[in-house]
DNA sequence: AGTAAAAACGAATAATTATTCATCCTTCAC
DNA sequence: GTGAAGGATGAATAATTATTCGTTTTTACT
């Protein structure tokens, strides 16, 4: 592994666990990792990472990577909730009218375990073929969901 | 509405519209729209709306939408072509199931001069009480279809 | 190993952005 | 109306970030 990406993973590293404002600080948070570099270089790799500073300081931008797939994207916008109804039913919420295209976009992904679906008007029945496929597909849209909404995973 | 305000709306539609890299274009920007404003308040303002310098370009931070109403925001993101027939009737398309949400979010915006809409399953039909409605719709979707596309004005 | 091309680098500096400070409005109480 | 308090503002400037330029290091190939 090149240098260079060992400090970019050390960027990314770093500015998820300390608060980083300024390129200056993190100059000397490497340091403190036991890499040097100096700000031009940093000034490069954000470019590279395309790190954002938002609200004063450095992160890595919030939507962009969340997914590059668009029927998941659509799913993602408009998801409220999902909950479940026993063993072999997912309940999901939407907005209202936003039910079928919803719906539409989950059909599209075709997850492993998912029978069939119904869309309301801002509600959708996913019936699934076991608790298990169930608790899967439910952490799939979730994640979707948080995503979309820029949650974190407590 | 406050001065501050407008110049804080218009801020937040010009980075939808047009790419700007420095606040120094920002009050250019602005300038060319009537509102005059020193590089000291944008920063200001850009400070107070969160925006972010993504990529060599100011824009809102993913996930927050360039627009902030949530009825736009429903149609910008699936609204696919806008065209007309006659002068009385637009037609617009969405992707596949998704026509009912955009309508119902349309007709939640209660534009001027829009009669009604019927939706089918990627289609829209809208009747507008004159040809002179139908621009101004027109271009009001226009202007909400490239905004989720970051598209510049030509 | 030897070498040409490409990539990475830091120092210096240019460019951009945030803040300070003095001033100007606006609002509200009297 | 008068005055006080709190925002909003711009000019100047401080702080931060991006780029240039000359050099060094790595890579790819023979």
């Amino acid at each position: 592994m090149s240098s260079v990406d060992t400090r970019r993973r050390v960027i990314l590293e770093a500015i998820s666990r300390q608060r980083i404002e300024t390129q200056k600080q993190m100059v000397a948070a490497l340091r403190s990792l036991g890499i040097d570099a100096s700000q031009a270089s940093i000034s490069r790799d954000i470019a590279a990472l395309r790190l954002v500073k938002a609200d004063g300081r450095w992160t890595a931008p919030a939507g962009l990577p969340a997914t590059s797939n668009p029927l998941e994207e659509r799913i993602a916008g408009r998801l409220l909730a999902v909950g479940s109804a026993g063993d072999h039913l997912l309940v999901l919420t939407t907005p209202p009218g936003e039910a079928g295209g919803v719906a539409l976009a989950l059909d599209g992904l075709e997850l492993d375990g998912v029978v069939g679906t119904v869309a309301g008007d801002d509600t959708i029945f996913v019936a699934t073929v076991s608790a298990e496929a169930g608790s899967r597909v439910t952490e799939k849209l979730e994640s979707l969901r948080r995503s979309s909404r820029n949650e974190s995973v407590p």
